[in-house]
DNA sequence: TACAAATATATGTTTAACTGCATAATAAAA
DNA sequence: TTTTATTATGCAGTTAAACATATATTTGTA
């Protein structure tokens, strides 16, 4: 089984005892069966999108938080973030200059790799 | 059909444009089948944990960006935060030519807006 | 322009996996 | 031991995944 299922079922864990909820609080108020919640705590089964959904209302967090503990925001570098909403107030003529010449270094960056596996494999 | 799986499918489309990416390297990249991949695209599944696992893979992003819809990021434009974000990637000569540009343009719009103050105030 | 070839995207069908219900096994309490 | 609460599992039904096929779009060439 993929390693997102442990790290899912250790998530919903966690909260609901961060929470002081009990299993049944958690597969009642979710209307998940009882038996599935069972399977889906120990891991034993990948649940569906939609029956994270439920999980994460009742777990009162949103879906992402019951994948990974770093957010994307201590991910992204603030001043870039920063920087992003600078050239989203620019005229749209520079923004347009300013997204042309980021395509292009990019697009320049993915023939050299490119170039580089037909070399390397 | 659950409305967690428009969010998921518009992300992966946003993601896929922003890094300039075809259908077709996604779906090879990822080891999802072509007709599965249009699918989810098209909002017409809600794929499995461990195919939106794969997908995020290649996008190069955490399985919880694929459900982003209300967070701070919000705010500021994601498709161009996505494509600033891909500046890290480059050779950092290039890096910096750019973020000189990006600045340059910032500063150039500062000082427009001043002078702009100092004209109508 | 017209046509063919190639590429890209969409859909029909079978297989595998999750869900939901029923039931069983286990643990706790009286 | 009996009762009750809690957790686990068997099985039918539903849906996504995988594969095959079809449709649409683009490209190249005369």
């Amino acid at each position: 089984m993929s390693q997102v299922v442990e790290v899912i079922a250790n998530n919903i864990k966690r909260l609901r005892e961060v929470k002081g909820l009990s299993q049944k609080e958690i597969y009642t108020g979710s209307g998940i069966p009882q038996g599935q919640y069972s399977r889906i705590e120990n891991g034993k089964v990948e649940p569906s999108v939609s029956t994270l959904e439920k999980l994460a209302k009742v777990l009162e967090v949103s879906i992402s938080e019951l994948f990974v503990t770093n957010n994307i925001i201590e991910e992204v570098n603030l001043s870039l973030l920063e920087k992003v909403k600078l050239i989203d107030k620019l005229a749209p003529d520079e923004q347009q200059a300013l997204l042309k010449m980021i395509d292009l270094a990019i697009s320049n960056k993915r023939m050299k790799d490119n170039l580089s596996s037909l070399i390397n494999d």
